[in-house]
DNA sequence: CAAACGTACTGAACACTGTTCAACAAAACA
DNA sequence: TGTTTTGTTGAACAGTGTTCAGTACGTTTG
């Protein structure tokens, strides 16, 4: 049955363009101002044909915020390189700020947004935000098993690490940082956002002083 | 000119009852489904009228604005009785979570909502916003003095700070909590939130013993 | 008191949005 | 060749923010 195969490849063919055409709408426009007939639009099909592929717009979203997570998985990559646990752990921080300053409209869709949230294909677990919360877990905890930090919980010292970067990165994104801040301090924000992350680690760190 | 003042007093009247027609929907049924004409029949007006009020859309949404900004620093009232700097500093931590958690809703518009700041009236200054962190700078500026905690820079602090904070109220309320957290850490987010602003505040705190 | 004015208000319309459904054309199969 | 399946679409529905010409009423003037 060659036919059934090609047409099985035509049809994720044309939920790729589709798709394709909706991250880039979505990145040009904004999340408010990406319409199912702009995307269809652009690839010269019917809005209707759209919803053959997607059940809906928010079944949409959730395939970009996907395809975020992709990226942002590929961004964390050069991770599994370093072997120093502590120093990953670090680096884990820079690269996720790293990652929502240079994407700021695909962090949005994924860790701002609540729709995405609300549309989770038939009320299943948040998988992508699960794993990489994960690694995270993951990370602090070698930490701990090293010995190089202390915490009584993994799970609770990552998410607190999460939230005081996530705060950072969200307050930049939803643009209250340039409309509180000093002028001078502006064009620092990034480098006091990696300043805070390194100093806040680091007070979890054990104290080799005391060790001895 | 008697009638001119009744006029103006009427004009001021229906506003306010628009403004709280507006507060009430928009608690009701969100940001997203609030809309003009849901407004103006609640308050059996045409959806016309609201514009001799309110500019457009997004004027009216800053004026909801303002009134979350006016219950939060109502919120914050207490403060002003607490003599002790770093004992305030940390109930404002406290105050702040609390307002976020219990006005999910106007916290969204006030601090993550996008839209909320391209629509500042005449690209003017965020007022209510920059009151909210002059506060919290003074604040962090009198535990310097007093040589409670140390910093370089009290607006510094007083931004990480707020980015800590704020990032707990934002995973909490775009939903990214429950997604993620284990289910027996599930009830205790309030909790683990207060404890971590306590352990981060007081990891600026000047340590006593070194100082003697 | 009656006519003119000013203004608070509105109905209808425009241009958009997401979404659905009956209709159609073309490809696949018998 | 005739039938069925499949991919695609135009038109329509209900909703949105917003505008503008027009109305109706309270106030001021002649």
């Amino acid at each position: 049955m060659g036919v059934n195969d090609r047409k099985e490849r035509e049809k994720e063919e044309l939920r790729a363009l589709i798709l394709a055409a909706a991250v880039e709408v979505f990145l040009q426009k904004g999340f408010d101002n990406t319409s199912i007939r702009a995307i269809a639009d652009k690839i010269e099909y019917s809005p209707t044909t759209i919803y053959l592929y997607f059940k809906d717009k928010a079944a949409l979203f959730h395939a970009i915020h996907q395809e975020g997570f992709k990226l942002m998985f590929h961004h964390f990559g050069p991770l599994q390189q370093v072997a120093d646990h502590f120093e990953r752990l670090l680096l884990q921080g820079r690269y996720y700020l790293d990652f929502a300053f240079q994407n700021p409209e695909l962090y949005d869709l994924m860790f701002l947004q609540p729709g995405t949230m609300e549309a989770l294909p038939e009320d299943l677990e948040w998988m992508e935000g699960n794993a990489a919360f994960a690694s995270l877990v993951q990370n602090v905890q070698a930490c701990i098993d090293a010995r190089i930090i202390w915490a009584e919980s993994a799970e609770v010292l990552a998410f607190t690490i999460w939230a005081s970067i996530h705060g950072i990165a969200s307050l930049q994104i939803q643009k209250r940082c340039n409309k509180v801040i000093s002028e001078h301090l502006k064009p620092h924000i990034a480098t006091l956002a990696f300043e805070q992350v390194n100093l806040m680690l680091k007070s979890y760190r054990i104290d080799k002083a005391s060790k001895a």
